[in-house]
DNA sequence: TATGAATGAGCTTTCATTCAT
DNA sequence: AATGAATGAAAGCTCATTCAT
């Protein structure tokens, strides 16, 4: 529904792909009944104040804006939303990707534990990078809004305890010697963060290798 | 860090330590005062919107707010700064913390590998728990502001550049065995940022512990 | 023309023959009211801006005053008009005489050369004085206004080629003897505009009959 | 000592020469004695203001502009004069080219009619050429400020006198016949001021050719 | 006499939000 | 349920003017 949007022309330097709008499959109308047309208007406005938000950031986008780009009257918005930082607390609490993020980071790798950490990144990567809007607004918006840093908070602490799990198996099974499963868990995530989201200057697929590797050899004193 | 950092939020006084002013004592008058005072009118308003753009965030702070904190007319502002951008942008050029930064990393740790990190790291977290005000500017800003993002990534890669030549150092000197001296240094600065500037859970002090240990030992596979 | 214009210089309720509003009867009303009253208020707009641009110019009037004239909020203006500049451009665009102009110098008079000319000139003044707020705007604001000035120039020219017209008719009919149609139409027209509307101490309409009168005498040698 | 200001770049169309500063020769400074800077101060002011107004107008002037064009501290502009208006109406007191016009106009034509004319309007074209800032803003102000408009109807009124005496001469020595040469007068006058400084896109010195034509051939009926 | 910092009113414009229909 | 006009507070910024030195 977004996908065309000429929104990348004047602003931001776009980053490659398009920042994902909900990637629910949203389904081709079948009956164009009022209904799921008014589901429509309230989804549209959220995949623009995602887009617009990430872009942006909240402050810098109006409510007026955000109408437009979402192709519905202004009064729409207020209908649907009772201010503007619902608007933001709905959009991140329905389109969090925290399930999606903690099923793909449980199933396990069946692999060596070099490359079972490879594969977590990866993966943690893919997530982020399929929902690259929303987890960019969690970043940006984290500092201003208490609702928003709480749920990156969780966020961040489930993937560090799926991966400090993993490791700890790994430990056990005798793979890993290390002391710190859930201290090794959080440098990885942090670091991968920060590729991804903050320091735009790292590819973040190339950083992963150097970090799995780095971490796995250690510093021999 | 700064755990009660949105109880500041309204007030003028301030509780507690505050975000720091440029570090030189410079007691805040209100009223007009001859002289050696009078000339730091424009100092005032950098101090103030260092307090508020690290409180508050840019876009959320006022210039009239920033007036008001500073003690000075509204117009004066403008006097001094051509717009609001304009205050941002001199704030994070003239009170950079980038000398003091690579002064302190420079002077080499005389003493062994881990130890010489741990003291590395706690210069680092020094500096930036001197300087947190802008600290928080540069990381809050930077999606917003290219040239706070621009001087903020170089920053970044000072630190890393200082680091890492250290540690190649170590490894000359059969201290350390280690292929990616520069990997190193990276994973060490995000996540001293990240524990300091990013994650309010965190205590960084004692993460740099769990880190510096964790690095050294590696996961021995 | 508009002996008293400097006497209403700064209230609302206005003495006299007031500068006009479009040409249709529109009472102003400062109480919202329903429906056919309501539509209006982008007109209301338009009525305040072409009273005071016409009075103290374009620069020294607020779109504050214009909201205040016009009897609306202040952000309603911004919500017709996307800025002040448009509301000049709509004005002179939406309100143009220029078809009333033609239309009105078209009707070719069935008189003798001297009454013709008397006529036409008659008529021009006609509707400058019907239209006069929008007349001295166009005066006023053309060195600042490219869109303005293009607008008063094609209404001159116009004018200009009509009366040229008529002329051309009559010196082919044997009516009138020159050389220059056209000069004589530009000349005529100079004359009337700068009576009319630029030299307050000129009476335009008994300044006319001299003029006629001199122009078809000439100045024989 | 503005001759080569860069000011034309990014405003209106400079219509060929530049507009004039003052044209009493300003005497190369042979003692820099304090006095004669003061004065030099002033009359920089004066230069900087009449060139802005003349291009700007005043309302799109401030005084700030005023100084850095002059090249002097804001500071001083209010010390030469008690407001902003002062600027304006010592400008065209101080520069008028009332006494310039008068004495070129009252240089009798020693030539026949025709010629004469002709010659009349050349001179009174050359002074509003060589003054053409003070006579732009003469045009562009008077409708703001009652003092610039009386000056200027003034001087419109001292032409329109001598050549109307002129006309009349001419009548007593049978030379022309006109029964007013008044009129004639402020026909010929208003048509230069029209094309010299309303009407942008006519040539002033081409139709004043045209205009001496057809006034002494009129039109017969 | 000269100056540049100071002042605050006022400007244009934006905006989240309300509300009658 | 939906809409677009309405609202007014507040934003960033400009400006003529003042004043201590």
């Amino acid at each position: 529904m977004n996908d065309d949007l000429d929104l990348w022309g004047d602003r931001v330097a776009k980053p490659g792909k398009p920042l994902e709008a909900v990637p629910s499959g949203r389904k081709s109308r079948r009956s164009p009944a009022p209904a799921s047309e008014q589901v429509q208007a309230r989804q549209r406005i959220l995949d623009a104040a995602q887009l617009l938000f990430a872009l942006q950031g909240f402050d810098a986008t109006s409510t007026k804006r955000i109408a437009q780009e979402a192709g519905v009257p202004q009064g729409l918005v207020f209908y649907y939303f009772a201010n503007k930082e619902k608007i933001l607390e709905d959009l991140v609490s329905e389109r969090s990707f925290l399930p999606e993020m903690e099923r793909i980071l449980r199933m396990a790798p069946q692999v060596q534990p070099k490359e079972a950490l490879h594969e977590l990144g990866r993966r943690f990567l893919a997530v982020v990078t399929r929902r690259e809007a929303i987890a960019r607004i969690l970043v940006r918006e984290s500092p201003n809004h208490p609702q928003v840093a709480q749920r990156w908070h969780q966020m961040r602490e489930s993937a560090i305890d799926i991966i400090g799990n993993y490791l700890k198996g790994a430990v056990d099974l005798g793979h890993l010697h290390t002391a710190q499963p859930d201290t090794i868990a959080r440098i990885f995530l942090y670091n991968l963060i920060f590729a991804a989201l903050i320091d735009e200057a790292v590819d973040a697929e190339q950083y992963l290798g150097d970090v799995v590797q780095t971490m796995l050899e250690g510093i021999v004193e």
